[in-house]
DNA sequence: CTAGCGTCA
DNA sequence: CTCCTGACGCTAG
């Protein structure tokens, strides 16, 4: 291994002249407590202090054979290991700026180009990265990078497993390990510092895993959509989103105030001090004190599993609140507790000044193939505004009435605009294609159908006009729908609907009965399912479900609606990743666009862009994300058009509709 | 009905 | 005292 920070001038020029020309390049982040990305799982991220690289100027000989593989210091001719460190120098400090040039230099000469990189975390060492160029390098020029990262290849084989570390991955998947190492020595091999071999193996492991996926036809699904996302994923993680951050210490205050207020409230009620949020305590006042338990023996009450004590849990206060006012009281309590923690001081607690990111993953345990968001869960922070009703000290003084409504926080920068753009309808769309059901393809392919199917569902459901509609017969409607097509119970159905499960029963078989291929659909999904072991989307992402054939009558039948669940679904979520995968690239090469994705939710893709560009760019947007109907490169052409909503605003809480730029009524 | 994550009991 | 699990909350179709 060698220091690049100890190279000479010339030594250097060789090294970037043999990067550009290298066959493979395998890359490593190490951190600063000496441990890398290929140790095992690290629960908090320590800070980087560089990258390891290796250069391998020749390819193995036999490589598809494997037998080459060798011991890890024999397979290592044509090989150079570089350390570039990646030190945030402190601005005053003069003294290394030459080499802070090189490892930047060296970086880029790997990462802008479109030559075959290997990293085990990519989206991990993206970031670093980009955060290193600082604002020197524009994230434009590494979007055509193409880092293979195993990990995400050991996901797309296989969903389910969940993602596990880099030597559990080498035991799993290295075929050509076995002969060079037995499993049993992985751990003794991972204590050894020897990092350059530890990067032989990283590379021998992505060329299997590579062959595995060409074998299974998954490779142009890990290279053009896999592999391009994780330089989008980087880019969007590493935009801050501006968030307000004194309204939500505002609101956070407020809450607070409500919590001590319920609190003394609850006191009050139970006639004594005690902790409202221990649930020992309170089982002590309900039950010892109270005796609340005596005076309702026709009903049971829960107990903790545990020590067969008087439960506190929601389902006993509610049993509770009509004897006496404290269990009313502590529900409150829980409910406005809860709302602080989870979306006024989560969001809080994960900013860093007036901004926040959260983090974007692809392979976490996602079984169906969306990407998903952390720290908080962006995907989940409520739509609507919640009510909170404070009273006042002040005699005479009306209740105030403070509504919280979490995504007005985010606001977009000075200069710029949040455009949404909504898939409209998708996973029933994808229904209609995948089941070619005559009424179904009917509803989208109409020239009408550029109203909104689950208003028209709705209105016909309720003997409504359109215009007389609620929200929220809509947001029901959509819920009958889905729930129906994947094969809700009429138990279940009954709930939603608020009807009997006889009436529910007759609704679903009319509904089946009007579309009628949506059921031969289902039914041939789970015979595919039945014969291959496993269910495939309409870009070929698989998914396995053993319990397909179990004898258990209830694992069986989860697993089927699974498997129907998943081919729509799952194609979804490819449809969205290859939606952010154009509009990333649309974006790259342009020299004027500006437009950074800041958010997916799951079917909304949500940018911010400079006030200027926001007509010219929604365009782009839209056009963009319907010509996916058709995806020559993954024989992809769907029966019905893809319809694309678009909203703008300065804050995500009020995003008001946009008129269609390209205003076609219908096409096809 | 199906997917996620975060917060508790 | 610090884990872990399952229910339920929110989201999205």
């Amino acid at each position: 291994v060698c220091d690049a920070s100890r190279l000479s001038q010339e030594e250097r020029a060789l090294v970037l002249r043999e990067t550009a020309q290298a066959s493979v390049i395998v890359l490593t982040m190490v951190y600063q407590d000496g441990t890398a990305q290929l140790n095992a799982e690290q629960k908090s991220c320590p800070p980087v202090s560089g990258v390891l690289v290796l250069l391998k100027s020749e390819l193995d000989a036999m490589e598809s054979e494997g037998c080459s593989a060798g011991l890890p210091g024999s397979e290592g001719s044509g090989c150079k290991v570089i350390f570039l460190k990646l030190e945030q120098r402190p601005a005053w400090a003069q003294q290394g700026y030459r080499q802070d040039r090189f490892s930047k230099e060296m970086l880029l000469c790997i990462l802008g180009s479109a030559q075959d990189v290997i990293c085990f975390k990519a989206k991990d060492l993206l970031c670093t990265a980009l955060q290193y160029f600082g604002k020197e390098i524009s994230w434009k020029q590494v979007a055509l990078c193409r880092i293979l990262d195993p990990q995400i290849a050991a996901w797309l084989l296989d969903p389910a497993d969940t993602a596990s570390c880099f030597w559990d991955l080498v035991a799993k998947r290295c075929k050509t390990r076995a002969a060079v190492k037995p499993c049993a020595g992985a751990r003794e091999f991972e204590q050894q510092p020897n990092v350059s071999g530890s990067l032989l193996v990283l590379y021998r492991l992505m060329m299997d895993l590579r062959a595995s996926l060409q074998e299974q036809g998954l490779w142009k699904l890990f290279c053009s959509v896999e592999l391009r996302l994780t330089t989008v994923l980087a880019v969007m993680e590493i935009h801050r989103i501006h968030v307000d951050k004194d309204a939500l210490e505002k609101t956070s205050k407020i809450l607070g105030m409500k919590l001590k207020q319920l609190e003394q409230e609850a006191h009050q009620a139970a006639g004594q001090q005690f902790l409202v949020s221990s649930s020992s305590q309170l089982r002590v006042v309900l039950f010892e004190k109270l005796r609340l338990h005596e005076r309702c023996e026709n009903k049971k009450l829960p107990k903790t599993v545990l020590r067969q004590q008087q439960s506190t849990s929601e389902a006993t206060l509610m049993q509770l609140q009509d004897l006496h006012p404290l269990p009313k009281i502590i529900l409150e309590y829980r409910q406005v507790h809860k709302i602080k923690s989870a979306y006024v001081d989560g969001i809080l607690s994960c900013m860093i000044s007036p901004f926040y990111n959260p983090k974007w993953g692809n392979t976490s345990s996602a079984v169906t193939g969306p990407i998903t968001s952390k720290k908080p869960n962006i995907q989940a922070i409520p739509r609507q505004s919640i009510q909170i009703i404070k009273k006042q000290y002040v005699q005479g003084k009306e209740p105030e009435v403070i509504t919280i409504h979490p995504r007005s926080m985010f606001i977009s920068e000075e200069g710029w605009t949040f455009l949404a753009a909504d898939f409209s309808q998708v996973e029933l769309r994808l229904l209609a294609h995948l089941s070619s059901d005559p009424e179904l393809l009917r509803v989208f392919q109409e020239p009408l159908a550029a109203g909104d199917v689950f208003i028209s569902l709705a209105s016909q459901w309720k003997g409504l006009p359109e215009g007389k509609l609620k929200p929220e017969d809509r947001e029901q409607a959509k819920r009958i729908v889905y729930s129906v097509v994947y094969g809700a119970g009429k138990e279940r159905l009954s709930e939603i609907l608020g009807l009997t499960a006889e009436q529910a029963g007759q609704f679903v078989d009319s509904f089946l009965q009007k579309y009628k291929q949506v059921r031969a659909f289902t039914q041939k999904t789970i015979q595919q399912c039945q014969d291959q072991g496993c269910v495939v989307s309409i870009m070929g992402r698989r998914r396995h479900l053993p319990h397909i054939l179990s004898p258990d009558w209830t694992l069986r039948n989860q697993a089927e609606r699974q498997a129907v669940n998943f081919v729509v679904q799952g194609s979804a979520a490819d449809l969205c990743k290859m939606a952010m995968i154009r509009i990333f690239s649309h974006i790259a090469s342009s020299p004027t666009l500006t437009a950074r994705l800041i958010a997916q939710i799951h079917d909304e893709l949500l940018f911010e862009v400079e006030d200027s560009q926001v007509e010219e760019f929604a365009g782009v947007v839209q056009t963009t994300m319907e010509s996916l109907q058709h995806i020559d490169c993954f024989g992809v052409h769907l029966k019905v058009p893809l319809r694309v909503m678009l909203s703008s605003g300065k804050s995500w809480g009020s995003l008001a509709e946009l008129a269609r730029p390209r205003s076609l009524p219908h096409r096809l």
